[in-house]
DNA sequence: GATTGGCACTCAGGAACTCCGAGTGCCAAT
DNA sequence: ATTGGCACTCGGAGTTCCTGAGTGCCAATC
């Protein structure tokens, strides 16, 4: 009983600060919500939530913030994720089946996403690794360059230019062509190390140069440049708030820039399709101490390719954005595996 | 004589003005810049450099700001473009010239070029109008989904997807694709629409729903989609400034997530590969009212491809800038032909 | 006619000050 | 355990004052 209420309390700091951005005072809180007690028990309630490290004063005399550890505790007790409107859920969809190829349907999602939550979205590329090769393809430029092109079972194409030391004939490059798609077309990226074993050799012993050449770019738009892209949007959304903005705005820009953090936020989300929430400081990453970070993976039919999520500030609104995150990767699934 | 000196008084307030950003007055610039003359006679002048309207004042009492006429003014008389030093021109070329693809290239450029001048950086990718196909590729991806690819001559790769109605058999998938590539493979972009007249009607009737929907989208890619990339980087640059930012940051940002929008801003430098340089008002992009473009062409060889650039506040170092644009638009265009 | 020193005037912005009220902790009573 | 009472704290809003950078104008000078 005693123990339920200090969780409602906490709870009821959490909404009013989300909602306000002010810290949040005893008697303003029985006003708001109808807590049956008077304000000198939730004073009681709240020197204990802060004794435990729930919440804090920014001074003597003020009302009470939510810490991180706060948020944590707030989120953890979230069960239910809180259903979209059919009306939203409409919007969703209809936006989304209009996109017209893969980068078109992760403009689309990532700008969704941005709209709903009015956060920060990210959208990761689906991932090669789990997927498989639909075609590949050898094209030369002129007599020194040669194109590789990989197209993945899940629309997305990767090429990558290969520039030779010696002219190579087009005789070997269709050659080439014919022979790695024979190896590998259809097969998993992920095994496409494995498939390339003794390729090489195969060939004529003056082409190996130029073979190895290809194998080693194929092996590597199939493996190391397999989950290189994200695609972020709604960076307005940081100025969003009112001035008393508790980061630093330039310093999160700045991190969003890199693409190798935008990867780091997302891709500590993989585990499952279980809604992740960092928060504050559970993230290490550097110039994001203040914002949490809200992801999860989306599938193609029944396998995980994928993360998304939202950046915001530490005071976000966990249950919405949540609840929006969820739905958006529900959709973006479906329209990926219905296609 | 009285002419010249005016304007080098204008030319001394946007100098310090842009470094310190505050109003500068008559006794201040007589101690900077050594003009041989008293405060009593600067004031003379800038009182008619403000009748002119090139420069104004905040308040009363206050020093002088540069208007956006002045800035223009400024921006006209430099006519000399301050070379880099040798270092800088090393460190853009080594850092250029290490890109593996054109997607690297883009984002080398768009880095480079935020980093040097510390504003905001667009990219524009080559136009396809200009270029040549290299290569065209008609794909099934299962029986009712085809993927069309079209590579450039300047490495870009741009690719649609197309869902049919009814199955589509292999070998009319084969036949197409061996049929366009000879009709457009090596022909400029620009007059595919023309080289495709006819081609439908080559066919037998029953594929022809199909061969349309190719021939519909492989005109989509050449002519609709040519120029519709921008790569954006450095906006963690709109927060450096010193908190007295005389521009609305929110709006700036939404403005810069709109393609349409950089495309706009871009666009309107096509002119010849002079620097253009658009001040404040001059600019009619909504938002972007208190923000500068300088911006360029850039060739391919000797054809302009597209533009690049750098968006600020109107009260940008022009000249460094100008400078900067000019340079890594000359080496782009280098890195580019070289390969 | 251009330049200059002198001078009265203006006014934004910082410093100092006051004051209010939301909020707290603690305690005795219930 | 809960509550009303009460003394205490202190950030922030509002006010006032003051300074100094800057101006415009004018008469004197070159």
């Amino acid at each position: 009983m005693l123990e339920d209420r200090r969780l409602a309390v906490l709870r009821a700091i959490v909404d009013d600060y989300v909602t306000t951005q002010e810290p949040v005072g005893s008697k303003a809180l029985v006003e708001r919500h109808n807590l049956g007690v008077s304000p000198a028990t939730i004073r009681n309630d709240m020197a204990a939530l802060e004794d435990e490290g729930y919440i804090t004063q920014p001074h003597t005399s003020a009302g009470r913030v939510p810490t991180d550890l706060g948020y944590r505790m707030f989120v953890d007790q979230l069960s239910t994720v809180k259903p979209l409107t059919s009306a939203e859920r409409r919007a969703i969809q209809s936006f989304l089946e209009d996109a017209v190829d893969l980068d078109d349907v992760m403009a689309r999602t990532v700008r969704l996403l941005s709209q709903v939550t009015r956060e920060v979205a990210l959208v990761q590329y689906p991932t090669l690794s789990r997927s498989s090769v639909r075609h590949v393809e050898v094209v030369s430029l002129s007599t020194t360059r040669i194109l590789v092109v990989l197209i993945a079972d899940t629309g997305r194409v990767d090429q990558r230019m290969l520039d030779t030391a010696a002219p190579i004939d087009e005789t070997i490059v269709a050659d080439v062509r014919a022979r790695i798609a024979l190896v590998i077309g259809g097969r998993r990226f992920i095994d496409v190390p494995d498939l390339l074993v003794g390729f090489v050799e195969s060939f004529d012993i003056h082409d190996r140069a130029f073979v190895t050449a290809v194998a080693a770019i194929v092996m590597e738009l199939a493996v190391e440049k397999s989950d290189q892209r994200v695609m972020i949007g709604g960076t307005a959304n940081l100025t969003r708030r009112g001035d008393g903005l508790p980061m630093n705005l330039q310093s999160v820009l700045e991190a969003l820039e890199e693409q190798v953090v935008l990867l780091k936020l997302l891709g500590e989300a993989t585990a499952g399709d279980a809604i992740m929430v960092r928060i504050g400081q559970e993230n290490s990453i550097q110039g994001m101490e203040a914002t949490s970070v809200v992801s999860t993976g989306y599938a193609r039919g029944d396998e995980l390719v994928a993360s998304l999520g939202v950046v915001g500030p530490t005071h976000m609104d966990y249950a919405s954005n949540m609840a929006s995150v969820h739905a958006v990767a529900q959709y973006l699934g479906r329209i990926l595996s219905d296609q």
